[in-house]
DNA sequence: AACTATATTTTGTGATCACAAAAAATAATA
DNA sequence: TATTATTTTTTGTGATCACAAAATATAGTT
Protein backbone atom coordinates (compact mmCIF):
# COMPACT_ATOMS: atom_id res chain seq x y z
CA UNK A 1 0.00 0.00 0.00
CA UNK A 2 3.32 2.55 1.06
CA UNK A 3 4.70 1.20 -2.61
CA UNK A 4 3.36 3.67 -4.98
CA UNK A 5 2.30 6.48 -2.17
CA UNK A 6 3.04 10.15 -3.59
CA UNK A 7 5.93 11.83 -2.94
CA UNK A 8 5.34 15.81 -2.17
CA UNK A 9 9.68 16.74 -2.00
CA UNK A 10 9.94 20.50 -1.38
CA UNK A 11 12.56 21.73 -3.71
CA UNK A 12 14.57 24.94 -3.31
CA UNK A 13 16.33 26.85 -5.21
CA UNK A 14 19.45 25.27 -6.79
CA UNK A 15 22.93 27.33 -6.16
CA UNK A 16 25.08 27.21 -9.05
CA UNK A 17 28.08 27.16 -6.67
CA UNK A 18 26.93 24.04 -5.63
CA UNK A 19 27.62 20.96 -6.98
CA UNK A 20 23.88 19.18 -7.71
CA UNK A 21 24.91 15.85 -5.66
CA UNK A 22 25.25 18.77 -3.06
CA UNK A 23 21.13 20.26 -3.59
CA UNK A 24 20.30 16.50 -3.99
CA UNK A 25 21.87 15.50 -1.04
CA UNK A 26 20.71 17.90 1.16
CA UNK A 27 17.29 18.49 -0.34
CA UNK A 28 16.46 14.86 0.12
CA UNK A 29 17.78 15.47 3.65
CA UNK A 30 15.71 18.23 4.38
CA UNK A 31 12.69 15.51 2.99
CA UNK A 32 13.28 13.03 5.49
CA UNK A 33 14.05 15.27 8.35
CA UNK A 34 10.45 16.72 7.58
CA UNK A 35 8.90 13.31 7.35
CA UNK A 36 7.94 13.93 3.68
CA UNK A 37 9.10 10.15 3.07
CA UNK A 38 6.90 7.72 4.15
CA UNK A 39 8.92 5.26 6.52
CA UNK A 40 9.18 1.98 4.46
CA UNK A 41 8.25 3.63 1.28
CA UNK A 42 10.31 1.78 -1.36
CA UNK A 43 12.69 4.54 -3.43
CA UNK A 44 14.01 3.97 -6.52
CA UNK A 45 16.64 6.20 -8.22
CA UNK A 46 14.90 6.87 -11.71
CA UNK A 47 11.58 8.08 -9.39
CA UNK A 48 13.39 10.28 -7.45
CA UNK A 49 15.72 11.33 -10.24
CA UNK A 50 12.31 12.40 -12.47
CA UNK A 51 11.29 14.18 -9.40
CA UNK A 52 14.21 16.35 -8.79
CA UNK A 53 14.93 16.85 -12.55
CA UNK A 54 18.59 15.34 -12.26
CA UNK A 55 20.02 12.24 -13.45
CA UNK A 56 20.31 9.41 -12.20
CA UNK A 57 23.50 9.98 -10.83
CA UNK A 58 23.78 12.90 -8.34
CA UNK A 59 20.78 10.40 -6.99
CA UNK A 60 23.04 7.90 -6.32
CA UNK A 61 25.78 9.74 -4.56
CA UNK A 62 22.84 11.25 -2.36
CA UNK A 63 21.55 8.12 -1.27
CA UNK A 64 24.45 6.48 -0.62
CA UNK A 65 25.87 8.87 1.76
CA UNK A 66 22.49 9.44 3.11
CA UNK A 67 22.35 5.32 3.91
CA UNK A 68 26.01 5.96 5.74
CA UNK A 69 23.99 8.56 7.82
CA UNK A 70 21.58 6.44 8.48
CA UNK A 71 19.02 8.47 7.11
CA UNK A 72 18.03 5.93 5.33
CA UNK A 73 18.43 2.25 4.86
CA UNK A 74 19.45 -0.11 2.04
CA UNK A 75 17.69 -3.42 1.65
CA UNK A 76 18.22 -6.94 0.94
CA UNK A 77 17.36 -5.70 -2.21
CA UNK A 78 19.39 -3.17 -2.73
CA UNK A 79 16.36 -0.89 -2.33
CA UNK A 80 16.41 2.10 -0.33
CA UNK A 81 14.00 3.40 1.76
CA UNK A 82 13.02 5.40 5.21
CA UNK A 83 13.45 2.90 8.40
CA UNK A 84 10.69 2.34 10.33
CA UNK A 85 10.68 3.80 13.69
CA UNK A 86 9.60 0.99 16.59
CA UNK A 87 9.34 2.32 20.50
CA UNK A 88 12.26 0.20 21.53
CA UNK A 89 14.59 2.67 18.94
CA UNK A 90 13.03 5.56 19.79
CA UNK A 91 14.02 4.96 23.33
CA UNK A 92 17.63 4.00 22.62
CA UNK A 93 17.83 7.01 19.76
CA UNK A 94 16.94 9.37 22.95
CA UNK A 95 19.18 7.70 25.75
CA UNK A 96 22.32 7.93 23.03
CA UNK A 97 21.41 11.30 22.49
CA UNK A 98 21.43 11.82 26.26
CA UNK A 99 25.09 10.40 26.62
CA UNK A 100 26.80 11.56 23.44
CA UNK A 101 25.43 15.39 24.16
CA UNK A 102 25.94 15.52 27.59
CA UNK A 103 29.16 14.46 26.77
CA UNK A 104 30.00 16.43 24.49
CA UNK A 105 28.50 19.21 26.08
CA UNK A 106 31.19 18.80 28.87
CA UNK A 107 34.04 18.78 26.66
CA UNK A 108 32.93 21.99 24.84
CA UNK A 109 32.35 24.05 28.07
CA UNK A 110 36.08 25.06 28.81
CA UNK A 111 36.32 26.22 25.14
CA UNK A 112 33.38 28.77 25.50
CA UNK A 113 34.30 32.28 25.04
CA UNK A 114 32.48 35.34 25.78
CA UNK A 115 31.23 35.67 21.93
CA UNK A 116 29.69 32.22 21.93
CA UNK A 117 28.18 32.54 25.49
CA UNK A 118 26.83 36.35 24.31
CA UNK A 119 25.45 34.09 21.13
CA UNK A 120 23.84 31.34 23.42
CA UNK A 121 22.37 33.78 25.20
CA UNK A 122 20.71 35.57 22.26
CA UNK A 123 19.66 32.34 21.08
CA UNK A 124 17.82 31.25 24.17
CA UNK A 125 16.00 35.01 24.01
CA UNK A 126 14.53 33.62 20.86
CA UNK A 127 13.60 30.46 22.07
CA UNK A 128 11.95 32.39 24.86
CA UNK A 129 10.02 34.58 22.37
CA UNK A 130 8.54 31.69 19.98
CA UNK A 131 7.55 29.70 23.15
CA UNK A 132 5.40 32.57 24.40
CA UNK A 133 3.88 33.41 20.35
CA UNK A 134 3.95 28.95 20.37
CA UNK A 135 5.79 28.92 17.53
CA UNK A 136 6.78 25.27 17.82
CA UNK A 137 8.19 24.92 14.17
CA UNK A 138 10.57 27.62 15.44
CA UNK A 139 11.53 25.85 19.13
CA UNK A 140 12.69 23.17 17.18
CA UNK A 141 14.76 24.55 15.14
CA UNK A 142 16.27 27.48 17.23
CA UNK A 143 16.38 24.66 20.11
CA UNK A 144 18.92 22.11 17.61
CA UNK A 145 21.21 25.69 16.60
CA UNK A 146 21.31 26.06 20.32
CA UNK A 147 22.87 22.73 20.79
CA UNK A 148 24.48 22.99 17.79
CA UNK A 149 26.15 26.19 18.80
CA UNK A 150 26.93 24.51 21.97
CA UNK A 151 29.00 21.76 20.82
CA UNK A 152 31.07 23.21 18.29
CA UNK A 153 32.74 25.24 20.58
CA UNK A 154 34.83 22.90 20.85
CA UNK A 155 37.97 23.04 18.23
CA UNK A 156 38.74 19.25 18.10
CA UNK A 157 34.60 18.14 17.98
CA UNK A 158 34.75 14.81 16.63
CA UNK A 159 30.96 14.06 18.19
CA UNK A 160 28.89 16.38 15.83
CA UNK A 161 28.85 13.69 13.22
CA UNK A 162 27.13 11.50 15.06
CA UNK A 163 25.01 13.69 17.08
CA UNK A 164 23.44 14.55 13.69
CA UNK A 165 23.22 11.43 12.89
CA UNK A 166 20.90 10.07 15.94
CA UNK A 167 18.97 13.81 14.44
CA UNK A 168 18.37 12.78 11.39
CA UNK A 169 17.01 9.53 12.35
CA UNK A 170 14.78 11.27 14.99
CA UNK A 171 13.63 14.26 12.48
CA UNK A 172 10.19 13.08 11.33
CA UNK A 173 9.42 11.63 14.88
CA UNK A 174 10.55 14.92 16.61
CA UNK A 175 8.47 16.84 14.40
CA UNK A 176 5.50 14.91 15.49
CA UNK A 177 6.74 15.01 18.72
CA UNK A 178 6.98 19.32 18.90
CA UNK A 179 3.53 19.15 17.54
CA UNK A 180 2.07 17.66 20.80
CA UNK A 181 4.20 19.46 23.16
CA UNK A 182 1.66 22.10 22.35
CA UNK A 183 0.68 22.82 26.44
CA UNK A 184 3.73 21.03 27.79
CA UNK A 185 4.68 23.54 30.02
CA UNK A 186 8.80 23.88 29.24
CA UNK A 187 11.29 24.62 32.29
CA UNK A 188 13.99 27.08 31.06
CA UNK A 189 16.60 24.15 30.55
CA UNK A 190 18.71 26.74 28.55
CA UNK A 191 18.93 29.09 31.27
CA UNK A 192 20.37 26.61 33.88
CA UNK A 193 22.54 25.48 30.91
CA UNK A 194 23.74 29.37 30.71
CA UNK A 195 24.45 29.48 34.33
CA UNK A 196 25.96 26.17 34.14
CA UNK A 197 28.71 27.42 31.98
CA UNK A 198 29.20 30.84 33.44
CA UNK A 199 30.10 28.90 36.54
CA UNK A 200 32.53 25.95 34.66
CA UNK A 201 30.40 23.70 36.39
CA UNK A 202 30.90 20.56 33.86
CA UNK A 203 28.45 18.66 35.86
CA UNK A 204 25.66 21.22 36.41
CA UNK A 205 25.65 21.67 32.39
CA UNK A 206 25.58 17.93 31.83
CA UNK A 207 22.33 18.00 33.70
CA UNK A 208 20.73 20.59 32.16
CA UNK A 209 21.41 19.37 28.44
CA UNK A 210 19.59 15.86 29.89
CA UNK A 211 16.74 17.51 31.59
CA UNK A 212 16.52 19.14 27.82
CA UNK A 213 16.56 16.67 25.91
CA UNK A 214 14.52 14.14 28.37
CA UNK A 215 11.90 16.71 28.04
CA UNK A 216 11.81 17.24 24.51
CA UNK A 217 9.73 13.88 24.58
CA UNK A 218 7.90 13.81 28.30
CA UNK A 219 5.06 13.98 26.35
CA UNK A 220 5.95 10.12 25.12
CA UNK A 221 6.94 9.11 28.70
CA UNK A 222 4.17 6.12 29.08
CA UNK A 223 4.66 3.67 26.77
CA UNK A 224 0.93 3.62 25.44
CA UNK A 225 1.60 7.54 24.85
CA UNK A 226 4.50 7.04 22.66
CA UNK A 227 3.29 2.97 20.74
CA UNK A 228 0.38 5.21 19.28
CA UNK A 229 2.60 8.65 18.27
CA UNK A 230 5.09 5.95 16.33
CA UNK A 231 1.78 3.96 14.46
CA UNK A 232 0.00 7.38 13.98
CA UNK A 233 3.81 7.99 11.83
CA UNK A 234 3.25 4.94 9.76
CA UNK A 235 0.23 6.04 8.35
CA UNK A 236 0.46 9.78 8.13
CA UNK A 237 2.35 11.36 4.98
CA UNK A 238 3.45 14.76 6.75
CA UNK B 1 56.04 15.57 -0.95
CA UNK B 2 53.23 13.15 0.25
CA UNK B 3 51.41 13.66 -3.17
CA UNK B 4 52.66 11.16 -5.24
CA UNK B 5 53.83 8.34 -2.78
CA UNK B 6 52.80 5.09 -3.35
CA UNK B 7 49.79 3.21 -2.06
CA UNK B 8 50.25 -0.74 -1.37
CA UNK B 9 46.76 -2.12 -1.07
CA UNK B 10 45.90 -5.22 0.22
CA UNK B 11 43.68 -7.06 -2.47
CA UNK B 12 41.59 -9.65 -1.51
CA UNK B 13 39.73 -12.19 -3.80
CA UNK B 14 36.68 -11.18 -4.85
CA UNK B 15 33.65 -12.85 -3.74
CA UNK B 16 31.27 -12.91 -6.63
CA UNK B 17 27.77 -12.99 -4.87
CA UNK B 18 29.02 -8.68 -3.17
CA UNK B 19 28.83 -6.19 -5.89
CA UNK B 20 31.81 -4.56 -6.61
CA UNK B 21 31.18 -1.34 -4.93
CA UNK B 22 30.90 -2.93 -1.95
CA UNK B 23 34.38 -5.00 -2.22
CA UNK B 24 35.64 -1.65 -2.85
CA UNK B 25 34.43 -0.15 0.26
CA UNK B 26 35.70 -3.01 2.12
CA UNK B 27 39.27 -3.07 0.39
CA UNK B 28 39.65 0.78 0.84
CA UNK B 29 38.21 0.84 4.06
CA UNK B 30 40.81 -1.80 5.26
CA UNK B 31 43.51 0.28 4.18
CA UNK B 32 42.31 2.73 5.65
CA UNK B 33 42.08 0.61 8.58
CA UNK B 34 45.73 -0.67 8.55
CA UNK B 35 47.21 2.48 7.56
CA UNK B 36 47.82 2.08 4.31
CA UNK B 37 47.16 5.05 3.23
CA UNK B 38 49.18 7.72 4.51
CA UNK B 39 47.38 10.79 6.09
CA UNK B 40 47.20 13.70 3.60
CA UNK B 41 48.09 11.56 0.52
CA UNK B 42 45.60 13.43 -1.85
CA UNK B 43 43.24 10.08 -3.66
CA UNK B 44 41.80 10.18 -6.91
CA UNK B 45 39.35 8.56 -8.23
CA UNK B 46 41.15 7.09 -11.26
CA UNK B 47 44.29 6.15 -9.72
CA UNK B 48 42.55 4.06 -6.99
CA UNK B 49 40.50 2.72 -10.30
CA UNK B 50 43.09 1.93 -11.88
CA UNK B 51 45.22 -0.01 -8.45
CA UNK B 52 41.77 -1.86 -7.75
CA UNK B 53 41.10 -2.81 -11.51
CA UNK B 54 37.95 -1.40 -11.73
CA UNK B 55 36.04 1.25 -13.73
CA UNK B 56 36.12 5.05 -11.99
CA UNK B 57 32.03 4.05 -10.99
CA UNK B 58 32.39 2.07 -7.89
CA UNK B 59 35.47 3.79 -6.68
CA UNK B 60 33.25 7.18 -6.43
CA UNK B 61 30.18 5.37 -4.14
CA UNK B 62 32.85 3.68 -1.87
CA UNK B 63 34.71 7.26 -1.45
CA UNK B 64 31.49 8.88 -0.78
CA UNK B 65 30.00 6.56 1.85
CA UNK B 66 33.52 6.46 3.59
CA UNK B 67 33.64 10.21 3.63
CA UNK B 68 30.30 10.22 5.08
CA UNK B 69 31.93 7.56 7.80
CA UNK B 70 34.61 9.83 8.29
CA UNK B 71 36.86 7.89 7.55
CA UNK B 72 37.72 9.93 4.87
CA UNK B 73 37.68 13.53 4.37
CA UNK B 74 36.54 15.79 1.36
CA UNK B 75 38.41 18.79 1.01
CA UNK B 76 37.41 22.18 -0.55
CA UNK B 77 38.87 21.28 -4.13
CA UNK B 78 36.81 17.94 -3.96
CA UNK B 79 39.48 15.99 -3.31
CA UNK B 80 39.77 12.74 -1.06
CA UNK B 81 42.08 12.54 1.53
CA UNK B 82 42.65 10.32 4.99
CA UNK B 83 42.39 13.00 7.47
CA UNK B 84 45.21 14.01 9.64
CA UNK B 85 45.45 13.09 13.03
CA UNK B 86 46.46 15.61 16.17
CA UNK B 87 46.80 14.69 19.37
CA UNK B 88 43.80 17.19 20.60
CA UNK B 89 41.68 15.13 18.00
CA UNK B 90 43.36 11.73 19.51
CA UNK B 91 42.00 12.61 22.85
CA UNK B 92 38.80 13.54 21.74
CA UNK B 93 38.26 10.53 19.65
CA UNK B 94 39.25 8.09 22.79
CA UNK B 95 36.94 10.20 25.44
CA UNK B 96 34.11 9.72 22.89
CA UNK B 97 34.45 6.49 22.94
CA UNK B 98 34.69 5.55 26.71
CA UNK B 99 31.23 7.95 27.04
CA UNK B 100 29.37 6.01 23.76
CA UNK B 101 30.96 2.59 24.57
CA UNK B 102 30.26 2.71 28.45
CA UNK B 103 26.81 3.93 27.45
CA UNK B 104 26.31 1.11 24.74
CA UNK B 105 27.26 -1.72 26.98
CA UNK B 106 24.95 -0.38 29.66
CA UNK B 107 22.30 -0.46 27.63
CA UNK B 108 22.99 -3.73 26.00
CA UNK B 109 23.65 -5.32 29.51
CA UNK B 110 19.80 -6.77 30.16
CA UNK B 111 19.48 -8.35 26.67
CA UNK B 112 22.59 -10.93 27.67
CA UNK B 113 21.77 -14.92 27.46
CA UNK B 114 23.63 -17.56 28.33
CA UNK B 115 24.68 -17.95 25.06
CA UNK B 116 26.27 -14.65 24.45
CA UNK B 117 27.96 -15.22 27.56
CA UNK B 118 29.28 -18.05 26.60
CA UNK B 119 31.12 -16.24 23.44
CA UNK B 120 31.79 -13.11 25.29
CA UNK B 121 33.98 -15.63 27.62
CA UNK B 122 35.19 -17.62 24.52
CA UNK B 123 37.02 -14.51 22.83
CA UNK B 124 38.15 -13.51 26.25
CA UNK B 125 40.22 -16.86 26.87
CA UNK B 126 41.36 -16.23 22.89
CA UNK B 127 42.62 -12.91 23.95
CA UNK B 128 44.37 -14.45 27.02
CA UNK B 129 46.54 -16.82 24.62
CA UNK B 130 47.40 -14.15 22.24
CA UNK B 131 48.58 -11.99 25.19
CA UNK B 132 50.79 -14.87 26.45
CA UNK B 133 51.94 -15.53 22.65
CA UNK B 134 52.37 -11.53 22.03
CA UNK B 135 50.03 -11.62 19.00
CA UNK B 136 49.36 -7.76 19.16
CA UNK B 137 47.63 -8.48 15.82
CA UNK B 138 45.24 -10.63 17.25
CA UNK B 139 44.83 -9.16 20.27
CA UNK B 140 43.35 -5.51 18.82
CA UNK B 141 41.25 -7.96 16.49
CA UNK B 142 39.61 -10.01 19.45
CA UNK B 143 39.35 -6.97 21.57
CA UNK B 144 37.02 -5.44 19.25
CA UNK B 145 35.13 -8.58 18.52
CA UNK B 146 34.80 -8.85 21.99
CA UNK B 147 33.28 -4.97 22.25
CA UNK B 148 31.25 -5.67 18.89
CA UNK B 149 29.70 -9.05 20.45
CA UNK B 150 28.77 -6.91 24.05
CA UNK B 151 27.40 -4.39 22.07
CA UNK B 152 25.14 -5.88 19.77
CA UNK B 153 23.42 -7.81 22.29
CA UNK B 154 20.89 -5.09 22.32
CA UNK B 155 18.34 -5.73 19.41
CA UNK B 156 17.75 -2.31 19.21
CA UNK B 157 21.39 -1.02 18.74
CA UNK B 158 21.35 2.44 17.19
CA UNK B 159 25.31 3.04 18.56
CA UNK B 160 27.36 0.27 17.11
CA UNK B 161 27.50 2.93 13.58
CA UNK B 162 28.38 5.78 15.56
CA UNK B 163 31.03 3.77 17.60
CA UNK B 164 32.64 1.79 14.29
CA UNK B 165 33.00 5.40 12.88
CA UNK B 166 35.15 6.25 15.81
CA UNK B 167 37.32 2.51 15.28
CA UNK B 168 37.69 4.06 11.60
CA UNK B 169 38.88 7.23 12.83
CA UNK B 170 41.29 6.01 14.98
CA UNK B 171 41.76 2.66 13.04
CA UNK B 172 45.42 3.53 11.65
CA UNK B 173 46.68 4.83 15.16
CA UNK B 174 45.39 2.49 17.53
CA UNK B 175 47.67 0.02 15.22
CA UNK B 176 50.33 1.87 16.03
CA UNK B 177 49.41 2.01 20.27
CA UNK B 178 49.13 -1.77 20.11
CA UNK B 179 52.79 -2.18 18.31
CA UNK B 180 53.91 0.11 21.64
CA UNK B 181 51.64 -1.82 24.22
CA UNK B 182 54.06 -4.77 24.26
CA UNK B 183 55.84 -4.17 27.49
CA UNK B 184 52.75 -2.91 28.86
CA UNK B 185 51.05 -5.06 31.93
CA UNK B 186 47.73 -5.42 31.20
CA UNK B 187 44.94 -6.17 33.62
CA UNK B 188 41.92 -8.22 32.48
CA UNK B 189 39.37 -5.96 32.55
CA UNK B 190 37.34 -8.45 29.75
CA UNK B 191 37.36 -10.67 33.27
CA UNK B 192 36.04 -7.58 35.35
CA UNK B 193 33.56 -6.98 32.35
CA UNK B 194 32.37 -10.42 32.72
CA UNK B 195 31.75 -10.47 36.27
CA UNK B 196 29.75 -6.97 36.26
CA UNK B 197 27.24 -9.19 33.58
CA UNK B 198 26.97 -11.98 35.73
CA UNK B 199 25.62 -9.69 38.67
CA UNK B 200 23.98 -7.87 36.29
CA UNK B 201 26.07 -4.55 37.85
CA UNK B 202 25.47 -1.79 35.18
CA UNK B 203 27.51 0.37 36.74
CA UNK B 204 30.37 -2.00 37.05
CA UNK B 205 30.18 -2.98 33.64
CA UNK B 206 30.90 0.90 32.60
CA UNK B 207 33.70 0.93 34.94
CA UNK B 208 35.36 -1.75 33.11
CA UNK B 209 34.71 -0.71 29.73
CA UNK B 210 36.13 2.93 30.64
CA UNK B 211 38.89 1.06 32.03
CA UNK B 212 39.56 -1.36 29.12
CA UNK B 213 39.96 1.33 26.74
CA UNK B 214 41.81 3.98 28.95
CA UNK B 215 44.21 1.43 29.23
CA UNK B 216 44.78 0.50 25.63
CA UNK B 217 46.21 4.33 25.48
CA UNK B 218 47.83 4.20 28.68
CA UNK B 219 50.89 4.25 26.72
CA UNK B 220 49.90 7.36 25.19
CA UNK B 221 49.43 9.04 28.97
CA UNK B 222 51.74 12.15 28.57
CA UNK B 223 51.66 14.23 26.09
CA UNK B 224 55.11 14.49 24.83
CA UNK B 225 54.80 10.17 24.13
CA UNK B 226 51.50 10.74 22.20
CA UNK B 227 52.72 13.66 20.29
CA UNK B 228 56.09 12.15 18.90
CA UNK B 229 53.38 9.24 18.21
CA UNK B 230 51.42 10.96 16.12
CA UNK B 231 54.31 12.77 14.68
CA UNK B 232 55.62 9.39 13.85
CA UNK B 233 52.63 8.65 11.92
CA UNK B 234 53.12 11.33 9.04
CA UNK B 235 56.13 9.90 8.37
CA UNK B 236 55.63 6.17 7.98
CA UNK B 237 53.81 4.56 5.26
CA UNK B 238 53.77 1.12 6.46
C1' DA C 1 66.77 33.64 -10.63
C1' DA C 2 62.04 34.86 -9.15
C1' DC C 3 57.73 35.82 -10.58
C1' DT C 4 53.78 35.96 -13.79
C1' DA C 5 51.17 34.50 -17.73
C1' DT C 6 50.02 30.86 -20.82
C1' DA C 7 49.41 26.13 -22.35
C1' DT C 8 48.76 21.41 -21.22
C1' DT C 9 47.25 17.75 -18.57
C1' DT C 10 44.53 15.71 -15.03
C1' DT C 11 40.49 15.57 -12.29
C1' DG C 12 35.59 15.45 -10.50
C1' DT C 13 31.03 15.79 -12.15
C1' DG C 14 27.11 14.43 -14.40
C1' DA C 15 24.80 12.16 -18.32
C1' DT C 16 23.98 8.07 -21.05
C1' DC C 17 24.06 3.23 -22.17
C1' DA C 18 24.13 -2.00 -21.68
C1' DC C 19 22.92 -5.69 -19.01
C1' DA C 20 21.60 -9.02 -15.57
C1' DA C 21 18.69 -9.52 -11.68
C1' DA C 22 14.55 -8.55 -9.41
C1' DA C 23 9.60 -7.15 -9.43
C1' DA C 24 5.30 -6.98 -11.45
C1' DA C 25 1.98 -8.42 -14.63
C1' DT C 26 0.01 -11.93 -17.23
C1' DA C 27 -1.13 -16.56 -18.57
C1' DA C 28 -1.68 -21.34 -17.41
C1' DT C 29 -2.87 -24.94 -14.41
C1' DA C 30 -5.06 -27.13 -10.45
C1' DT D 1 -10.93 -19.28 -7.37
C1' DA D 2 -6.27 -20.09 -5.70
C1' DT D 3 -1.79 -21.28 -7.03
C1' DT D 4 1.97 -21.81 -10.04
C1' DA D 5 4.51 -20.85 -14.35
C1' DT D 6 5.81 -17.55 -17.79
C1' DT D 7 6.42 -13.23 -19.84
C1' DT D 8 7.14 -8.31 -19.54
C1' DT D 9 8.76 -4.41 -17.24
C1' DT D 10 11.50 -2.00 -14.01
C1' DT D 11 15.57 -1.54 -11.35
C1' DG D 12 20.46 -1.26 -9.60
C1' DT D 13 25.01 -1.77 -11.23
C1' DG D 14 28.94 -0.68 -13.60
C1' DA D 15 31.23 1.13 -17.77
C1' DT D 16 32.04 4.93 -20.89
C1' DC D 17 31.91 9.61 -22.53
C1' DA D 18 31.85 14.86 -22.58
C1' DC D 19 33.06 18.84 -20.34
C1' DA D 20 34.44 22.49 -17.29
C1' DA D 21 37.35 23.46 -13.47
C1' DA D 22 41.51 22.68 -11.16
C1' DA D 23 46.23 21.38 -10.98
C1' DT D 24 50.50 21.10 -13.16
C1' DA D 25 53.93 22.14 -16.44
C1' DT D 26 55.86 25.37 -19.64
C1' DA D 27 57.05 29.70 -21.52
C1' DG D 28 57.63 34.48 -21.04
C1' DT D 29 58.90 38.54 -18.49
C1' DT D 30 61.18 41.53 -15.26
Amino acid sequence: MDKKSPIKITLTERDGAVTITQWVYETLRGAVMNGQILPGRALTIRELATLLGVSPMPIREALRQLSAEKALEIQGNRRVMVPKMTAMKFTELYEARIAIESHSAARALPYIDKTRFKQLRDLDQLINIAQEEGNLEQISILNQSFHRLLYTANPHQVTLPLIESLWLQLGPFMRLATSKLEEHYLIDRHNEAMIAIEKQDSFALQLAITADIREGIAFAGTPELLHSFIEQSHTTTH
